[in-house]
DNA sequence: CAGCATGCTAAACAACGTTCAACAATCAAA
DNA sequence: TTTGATTGTTGAACGTTGTTTAGCATGCTG
């Protein structure tokens, strides 16, 4: 029994544009890596179970992402886009408002995001990776990025560089804690309009300490 | 070879206090899992490794607590004992200074808390129990306490409970924001001095923000 | 001494991330 | 076309986890 069926002999075989089958093989291993973190969190994301959601072996997916760290990150990388896109809008909506309605509406936008998608959201910030090991420079790009649009937000430019940027640090960090604390139900039962309370409490209160230090 | 050595029958034998072996054998898996927990971190708590490091076997860490949950919940048990001890001696040495004072007195000190024991700390949050489980009573309660602790500290009782709770929540959960990203290097290189400024821009905006809405 | 309950031991199991020899497919040169 | 080299995939196998459990030494009770 159990004759040894001969390699499907699947790869290399689609007829088409060129470099096109490894590429949409990537994606497809990413594109399901994406939807089992969304829908049952980073600790259900293992690597059998992808290379057969995918049609592909165990090894393919350590041929192309290195490792699970590096498709963990990958699919983190790709949430990080989604979220600088809804930020970003939300930034452009509220450019001729006074400050702390951009700052309020900013916090507000992220907090939607995390609940929007919190599993994604929580895989970033729940993988650590191997020590020794660096975040690819495209990844670090991002939240560069991420961090840049927040702190323009804060003070267009009638603000002290320094003081603007640990008010920018300060806030987000904040409405992150906020945030994770709910999510992960350390401080009180899940509650969305509470923490919508809370985030507009600490943004108002810290933007008037901010105007006042002015 | 390997003549199947006669088990080494080490178990109740040692005469003296009733109920002492078991103790004895619980307090030091204990030691050691929060010993491997600061040193190294949670990732690297086994149970193999507990096991050998305290001459018993791994079957014994599962009598005694039940899964490696268990343990990693007695453990962070034991932390949570040991930072209330800290934060309510912090609370009574500025119980006559005025409420902003005692708020980043209280704040720094989880700071400090934080960094002195940074991976007991992180492995509070970190941990995430399997679904379907949960927390112990007793672990429920300590979190409980440290939260009124923080309640109290915010306003003696001249301010409307609900306003308070909210403050108290949204200030920790701030605070521990800024902390969390600090230390993982999510926001930039990991600067005490820094992370400390952070800590007192957000506590004293979010307290003139406080004393306004009164 | 015989029987029983307690609870530690250590071997086994299942599932994980990861590696690697074998092999199919493609392309360039003869 | 045939040959050889190269590229890329396969799936079995390895090592390390958490967890379970049969076996047995121990102490107690009659």
């Amino acid at each position: 029994m159990t004759a040894r069926a001969p390699v499907p002999a699947m790869h290399k075989t689609s007829a088409g544009d060129p470099a096109s089958f490894r590429e949409r093989l990537r994606d497809g291993i990413l594109g399901i890596a994406v939807r089992i973190i969304a829908e049952e969190g980073l600790g259900a994301l293992q690597a059998r179970r992808v290379a057969v959601e995918a049609g592909c072996s165990v090894g393919t997916i350590y041929n192309i992402f290195g490792d699970l760290d590096g498709l963990i990150i990958a699919g983190n990388s790709e949430t990080l886009v989604l979220m600088e896109a809804e930020l970003r809008t939300a930034y452009q909506e509220t450019e001729a408002s006074p400050m702390p309605d951009r700052l309020t509406a900013l916090a507000i936008k992220y907090m939607t995001f995390a609940f929007a998608h919190r599993e994604r959201w929580s895989a970033i910030f729940e993988h650590r990776l191997p020590p020794g090991k660096m975040l690819p420079v495209d990844y670090d790009q991002r939240r560069a990025e991420l961090l840049a649009l927040l702190s323009h937000a804060i003070g267009g430019n009638t603000m002290p560089s320094e003081l603007r940027q640990r008010a920018a640090r300060s806030l987000f960090a904040s409405v992150h804690g906020i945030i994770t604390l709910a999510l992960a139900n350390k401080l009180s039962p899940f509650d969305p309009k509470s923490v919508d309370a809370d985030i507009r409490f600490i943004v108002t209160a810290a933007s008037h300490g901010l105007a006042q230090s002015r």
